[in-house]
RNA sequence: GGAGACGUGGCAGAGUGGUCGAUUGCGGCGGUCUUGAAAACCGUUGAGGUUAGUAGCCUCCGGGGGUUCGAAUCCCUCCGUCUCCGCCA
């Protein structure tokens, strides 16, 4: 949610930034600033109305205690008038400052000057990426699916069965490593200073809203509505959410969390498109850094937070590329994204298994979460998360990028987590 | 699920219709004293809106609604917490 005061002083400069994001409905920012500019004047009338009501109230007060019954009820007679009033200027102001937060609602995060230009993932830049690896010579290697039914780690149709398509049951050595990844990965954020988390898996409307998925990823989220709470798709919810409604001292400062949590996402609209095996299920495992932290700082830990999830794929020994995302890639509430991808040999294809971003004081602002600067002063800080991993699609690239004759090689890192260097 | 109790500022805890945004204690911050610290003493210390404003005005005692000239205080409703019973990993 951006911030009012700061749309009247920059309203070209929001137009302009809004259309890198190709957000093109820039009449919501006026109709918003026509809402502002109505509320504060109603809001201003109404004072005044109660604040000379108040006064009557507390001369009627008065007047009772000195037992002055008649001129009290005097006195009461002149209020009737200002309470219609004070009753009708209220509403008015409900319904405005309404519209107003619903049209606030509605605008996305300004993408960060940085941020290039382009509609898809064609304009997105590359600005980072691992030596390439040297081309097979063997073209035999099987896709991570072949791989799964061949060395027995998940069946997709037992999931077919107890619930639906893209929910994988992951067996033996496939479910050890879904294991071993919650241990690695926890393990290397806590060595980051990260503290362990472990949140919800349901979160309320209330949250949807904070980190921005309401009311605009509304049909990518399960929803169970006997009791109003969605399945959350990824930890970024509850657990930046944590921290909504809070002023944090600067001891609290910078937040650093980490947690483990399956993800549940409804997809809607994705079918038909790189939905094989693991390239994309409605349930997932994956684990989430967060960061809060002072303004000034939010861009150097969005570089360091990318580095980072780099260490973590270079430590896996799998080929991957940084992309800085462009406009129209940019999620609604983020400011600036980095994607993390790597290579699955057998697919020659690119899978993203992070994407790191900032989100400014997009997400502080829905929370009501703010930090005092170095004078004491309340400001709004900066929020940023991250995968660290999303683990499907490592595993795919893994299975996929070690695959021998008989057998898969397990990464060094792993080794001591699977209890094996081989899976056969 | 049934019965009851309760929800006040960072925390604890007063306040049951009138000048209460709220007594007090702890904590925090500033100061006096001290070589330094502790103790003691003095002062200060919630949030939001409007505004050029640390001026004024308005709002906020779990959320929402109502009664009243006036509500933290009364009524309704929702949410949450606690206790007892039932059920249960």
């Amino acid at each position: 949610m951006l911030q009012t005061d700061y749309l009247r002083k920059h309203r070209e400069t929001v137009a302009q930034r809004l259309l890198v994001k190709g957000f093109h409905r820039v009449e919501l920012v006026d109709q918003l600033l026509e809402a502002d500019q109505q509320r504060r004047h109603i809001q201003s009338t109404l004072d005044e109305t109660l604040s000379q009501s108040k006064a009557l109230a507390k001369t009627i007060g008065k007047l009772m205690g000195q037992g002055k019954q008649e001129e009290a009820q005097a006195v009461k007679s002149q209020t009737a008038q200002l309470k219609i009033k004070a009753k009708t200027l209220q509403e008015q102001l409900n319904n405005a400052t309404a519209k107003q937060h619903q049209l606030l609602l509605e605008i996305p995060n300004l993408p960060h000057p940085d941020v290039p230009k382009g509609k898809g993932e064609e304009g997105n830049v590359v600005v980072k990426a691992s030596p390439p690896a040297l081309e097979e010579k063997d073209q035999r290697l099987l896709p991570h699916w072949d791989l799964a039914k061949k060395y027995n780690l998940i069946d997709f149709d037992l999931g077919v069965k107890v619930t639906g398509a893209g929910f994988p049951v992951y067996l033996n050595d496939g479910a050890r490593m879904q294991r071993a990844f919650v241990s690695f990965f926890l393990d290397q954020a806590r060595k980051q200073g990260y503290q362990e988390v472990q949140p919800p898996l349901l979160v309320n409307e209330n949250a949807g809203f904070g980190t921005g998925q309401l009311p605009d990823k509304d049909g990518q989220m399960y929803h169970v509505t006997q009791d109003n709470l969605y399945l959350i798709p990824t930890a970024e919810v509850p657990l930046t959410n944590l921290y909504g409604n809070r002023i944090l001292n600067t001891r609290e400062m910078p937040v650093k969390i980490a947690g483990y949590t399956p993800c549940f996402r409804r997809e809607a609209g994705s079918y038909g498109k790189d939905v094989r095996g693991l390239n994309r299920l409605h349930q997932f495992d994956k684990v989430e850094i967060v960061q809060i932290v002072h303004p000034g700082e939010s861009y150097k830990v969005l570089e360091a937070m990318t580095s980072y999830v780099v260490s973590l794929v270079e430590k896996l020994e799998l080929p991957y590329r940084v992309l800085k995302l462009c406009g129209g890639d940019t999620s609604f509430a983020a400011a600036m994204t980095y994607d993390v991808e790597v290579y699955a040999k057998a697919q020659k294809k690119w899978l993203e298994v992070s994407s790191i971003s900032n989100f400014e004081t997009f997400q502080a602002t829905r929370m009501k979460l703010r930090c005092k600067d170095n004078h004491g002063k309340k400001i709004l800080p900066h929020t940023l998360n991250g995968s660290a991993l999303a683990f499907p699609r490592v595993m795919a690239a893994l299975l996929e990028n070690n695959q021998r004759e008989d057998k898969i090689k397990v990464p060094r890192v792993l080794v001591e987590y699977m209890g094996k260097e081989f899976i056969q």
